[in-house]
DNA sequence: GTGAGCGGTTGATCCATATCAACCTTGCGA
DNA sequence: TCGCAAGGTTGATATGGATCAACCGCTCAC
């Protein structure tokens, strides 16, 4: 039934319909008989090495990406060099989606680690999407969700304090290790602590600061990159009093 | 050709294919052929009262609208009273996709003036789209601009100073009624300093002292809600440092 | 094994914005 | 017409996080 799909010599294919990432990416919600047209799609796979970027802003739109293995951070570069971070992506998260508006990337795409991407070509998306009726609509959740996390985002930034930021930072990193069925408490960050500075709207010194008083409160522990959540309950609770983000 | 669509008792009833919105909203690239179906998806329109809400946060998500007059404000309600302001809406602009993500409105909507709006039937839109090619690459633009902007957002609230904040919501502002016809430098501003104070991540007072900074310096003149822009170099270079969003 | 460099922590000080408070202006209803 | 409430401005003070600076501890290349 899959033979069609043949293997390519790097190793690397692997198709929508035995991927493990399933119920995480645009693969969601579509029937068996589809799917084998969504392997179609799904043609090409490309690996990016810590730190190069998988594209670049200005750059000229054309697919999207979904995240096989490893992780990304989005950014925008100031004139002046600074840097502001926009997003962290893991496996089964759909890169790519600012693109469409202009046909241009408006952000760079970089890899965290030694990572592999699926390259979904975005003609092609809109062709299947017209013919799937469940590829079109998780497509679209997929942006929708985009929109809403990237309004999570804006009120964290607009009304939290440095402590509530790190809190939300960490029970969102909890909460999407656990989606992928990694541990809920137990986790590597893959970013600097500038890196989280910049997405929170925070110095590293500021970041740094809040993660030691975290360990002092024994809410968790640090060891470099290394983080146990000790008390999400409290962890919770901090952010609580802020956002009934329904 | 048009006598198909009848103009209902409350004379709201106004057509895509004779709106006068047709270059900022969903119609945008679509066929004189095609544009007939479209007056079919857009079948209600509503009226909404200023303080109304269109929508709010946990409304069960049925239809996306479009702002035909008026302006709206989308916010999100905190326990403790305070609200964040996700974004201001004006004529053209699609409000509602939020919900496609859960199926519920994740924001409230709520008009900063009596206005009106398209409502259109979310099935029928994808449905549409599915048809229509240009209907759905231009859906799909519509909300990969939101993205755009919302990462946009924030980067002014993640690395900006108040100044450069409100520099850069005043020429947003000013292109946004630009492209709508009206004076890319006189305009009236439809939210209180406290909406805009909520939007921008800062307190009233702090948006008040930066309206009056500017005027002092020769910028702009303020007068209550009148804005009259006098030297948009000098503001585009408060922030020109800033973002190199290409 | 050792030194250099990057990432991280911690302390001292500074500053932008929040906070608190008084007052002004406008529009509207009694 | 008056008075009141809501929105807006401005001043004085407080404070959270930025900034500047020193130092620590991995890691990696030689």
């Amino acid at each position: 039934m899959m033979a069609t799909v043949a293997v390519t010599p790097t190793g690397l294919k692997k198709v929508c319909s035995q991927c493990n990432l399933f119920e995480l990416c645009l693969p969601l919600g579509i029937g068996d008989s589809d799917m084998l047209r969504l392997d179609e799609l799904v043609a090409v796979q490309r690996r990016i090495k810590r730190q190069q970027p998988l594209y670049r802003s200005g750059d000229p739109f054309e697919a999207v990406y979904a995240v096989r293995t490893g992780s990304f951070k989005s950014d925008i570069l100031l004139e002046d060099g600074r840097e502001q971070v926009t997003g962290f992506h893991m496996t089964g998260d759909i890169l790519g989606l600012d693109g469409i508006s202009t046909g241009l990337h408006s952000c760079n795409a970089i890899a965290l680690e030694d990572s592999e991407v699926c390259v979904i070509s975005y003609t092609k998306l809109e062709e299947l999407a017209r013919v799937i009726e469940g590829l079109q609509h998780q497509f679209h959740k997929v942006m929708s969700s985009e929109i809403v996390s990237d309004r999570g985002m804006m009120m964290l930034l607009g009304s939290m304090h440095a402590n509530e930021r790190l809190a939300a930072f960490l029970l969102d990193l909890s909460q999407r290790f656990t989606a992928r069925g990694f541990s809920p408490t137990e986790f590597h960050l893959r970013m600097t602590r500038e890196e989280i500075g910049s997405y929170l709207g925070l110095k590293l010194e500021t970041v740094s600061r809040a993660f030691s008083h975290f360990q002092k409160e024994g809410l968790i522990s640090v060891q470099q990159k290394h983080i146990r959540i000790l008390d999400s309950g409290r962890l919770k609770k901090m952010i609580q009093h802020q956002a009934s983000v329904c």
